[in-house]
DNA sequence: TAGTGGTCTAGACCACATC
DNA sequence: ATGTGGTCTAGACCACTAC
């Protein structure tokens, strides 16, 4: 059974995108919308809620809630997954995984995965592909406990993410991203086909369970001009941070 | 007046800086909060939502909520503005006027700024600089209906954002920001000086006022390893979006 | 001044986690 | 079986916007 406020976030989703509230047209007031779906004030607000961290709508005290845009955000695992993502989109994904073995976690490692430096850890690097066009380069790390799970993954699997869902009931559920430009090293070039030191969109995560447990730390390379990240935020709700880059060691 | 609930999420929050609550930890449940706060559950509820969007803990319907991190998401204004990002950051901050001129609106700007081709607008060539080392180069177009006020600001002016508050009382509410790396072209290179072709991380935002009006749309480049974009999401909240980048020609 | 969203309450029922 | 968070209601008052 899927929530009265869901259900109401996407009729006013739906009548957004169609233009019945171009983007910036006002929405109905709260009560309006109360009578209208024969729900209380509470639960429109709930439903509008979805759609302002969505940055679809604004709002200000006293003042109507207004249409912002009509793109949606994509969710959770569309942004984990690499996979996931690219099929949402519409494009043949393929992966390939280049090498993979165990050995004992690093200091930086160790941190990020909440180990003790020296527990084992699984080292994979895989290439991913869009179109058959090599894409993007991911490093991941993956804490101890996981790592036979993973280790039964087919080489050429598609979806890691799905594949540890499937066999294990391994649930991704939050995640830390940190974003930046590098210069592609000497590995980095041969296997995305680009020329050294050329832009590289660098980011690095980590993903853990419901429970908070670290599961994976990943460094990912995209390929320049080959994907974007866009975020919308507003003077209420803003989940975009920018640090200093002189923060954490290379890996 | 500062509302209830925000008062009750300081101090949450401050109690899990402090490491009372430490990473991986539960938080007290939220009758017992609403016990001890003398606060209905609603309130309560809205305080651990608000620490919620901030990534500082994460919920799961059935089991206790958990403390995912320490660190603090900046506010809009932060990340809006580059100077009061870097004030709350503790650094020298300060900026240079290159060019400025006015001009008629191309296409991709007549979209972005939700002006019609050829209306006028500003065009703006800062530097910006972190400890006295230039670290962004930010190519702004402002729409023509406040030019008059940019072009009032000094050109070494440290925040034009508040500059902006200021003098005609702009308040910046919405934006939208698209993230990438690309190679320093030649006048990025001369001004921040780095090598032609070397990384940039590129930050592409339109802002808008809270009547959904916008204000600017701006093209700034990071000197690569001077800044790093952070995020954190979930199953629930997720405000990050990939995207192909073949979607809009450069300006 | 009237309308609107922001905040807060007190209570209820349900789905899920934990033991 | 018990506790927990997720959902929903009906009402209230306030701060702010728009006119």
């Amino acid at each position: 059974m899927t929530a009265r406020y869901m259900g109401i976030a996407e009729e006013l989703r739906d009548a957004i995108m169609r233009g019945e509230y171009p983007v910036g047209a006002q929405l109905p007031s709260e009560a309006e919308l109360a009578t209208r779906f024969a729900a209380s004030r509470g639960t429109v607000r709930q439903a509008v809620a979805v759609l302002a961290t969505e940055g679809l709508v604004g709002s200000r005290q006293g003042a109507r809630r207004i249409v912002l845009g009509r793109e949606r955000s994509q969710s959770f695992a569309e942004l984990h997954s690499f996979a996931q993502w690219a099929r949402a989109m519409g494009y043949r994904v393929s992966g390939q995984v280049l090498q993979q073995r165990r050995r004992g976690a690093g200091a930086t490692e160790a941190v990020r995965l909440a180990l003790q430096p020296g527990e084992p850890v699984l080292s994979v690097l895989r290439l991913r592909s869009l179109e058959g066009e090599p894409v993007m380069l991911e490093r991941t790390v993956y804490a101890g406990w996981i790592a036979p799970a993973v280790e039964r993954i087919e080489p050429g699997c598609e979806s890691v993410t799905q594949a540890l869902y499937e066999s294990v009931g391994l649930v991704f559920a939050y995640g830390e991203h940190l974003i930046d430009a590098v210069a592609a090293g000497v590995q980095d070039s041969k296997l995305l086909a680009v020329r050294r030191g050329s832009p590289l969109l660098r980011q690095r995560r980590v993903t853990t369970t419901h429970e908070g447990r670290p599961v994976e730390w990943s460094d990912d390379r995209y390929r320049a001009g080959s994907v974007t990240f866009s975020i919308r935020n507003s003077v209420d709700a803003n989940p975009l941070v920018r640090q200093m880059g002189d923060l954490r060691p290379a890996p």
